[in-house]
DNA sequence: GCGACAG
DNA sequence: ATCTTGTCGC
């Protein structure tokens, strides 16, 4: 079963670049980096994510819950609402937290681990949309990303399992994982209570067969479906 | 100042 | 993110 809600922008949502920034500045002490996080293929992982149809201004969230052991869907929920913030580099989780706090809180059981499509450290301020539905919903959570944003890598080798440093100068924000044979990495950063050696272990039991996360995957084939849902016609009868 | 830039 | 057909390969 899947549970669709509606979502608001809250009140006192940033309006402007600047309001956000200020608090990204304000939360961004409460990321906890000083756990390990949970133990990868124990207890539940969930993937969120969220699509866009801008000409109607709408978005929409799902969250999906995966038993880690077996990958296998437990439970899932979305949610669709209006568009709250612009896309701005740096700035993407005000676009989709609102729309992600839904989904989540709509789903019948927890979390567990939450990956994120997109960065955590991995940010200009080092509170990327991971970090903040991390400080958001106590959570932990970790940033899967499918492109290296402004930062430098060296790419790792070709065998699965292999790593880089993902650098901001010298700063290591993050990792470039390989989780395919000879295909691009991906860029896997920590959100929040998880370490980072934790989340490239728990992005590679993720990644049996595919490039990206189990976890990303049936996310965004389930905001896609919320998306055509809430945008299709359901008045016509017939069989 | 200009371009680049998670989704 | 999204606009989009066929096509090569396991």
């Amino acid at each position: 079963m899947v549970t669709m809600t509606t979502v608001r922008v809250p009140a006192g949502w940033p309006v402007t670049e600047e309001q956000a920034r200020a608090v990204q500045d304000e939360l961004r002490g409460r990321v906890v980096l000083d756990e390990p996080g949970p133990p990868p293929g124990t207890g539940r992982v969930t993937g969120v994510d969220v699509a866009y149809d801008d000409a109607r201004n709408l978005v929409a969230a799902a969250a999906v819950v995966l038993d880690a052991a077996t990958l296998e869907v437990v439970a899932e929920a979305t949610a669709v609402g209006p568009v709250p913030f612009p896309y701005v580099p740096g700035l993407l989780a005000f676009r989709e937290i609102p729309a992600v706090l839904a989904a989540l809180e709509a789903l019948p059981c927890p979390p567990g681990l939450v990956v994120c499509d997109g960065y955590g450290l991995a940010h200009p301020r080092r509170f990327g949309l991971a970090g903040h539905l991390g400080v958001l919903t106590g959570l932990p959570t970790i940033g899967v990303a499918k492109n290296p944003f402004t930062f430098v890598y060296d790419d790792p080798d070709p065998a699965r399992g292999s790593v880089s440093p993902l650098l901001a100068g010298t700063e290591e924000v993050g990792r470039a994982l390989r989780t395919r044979d000879a295909v691009k990495p991906v860029f896997v950063s920590v959100g929040h209570r998880v370490s980072l050696d934790n989340a490239c272990a728990h992005t590679l039991a993720l990644t049996p067969r595919y490039r990206l996360p189990e976890t990303t995957r049936r996310a965004d084939a389930s905001c896609r479906r919320a998306l055509r849902d809430a945008t299709t016609d359901h008045s016509a009868a017939s069989g």
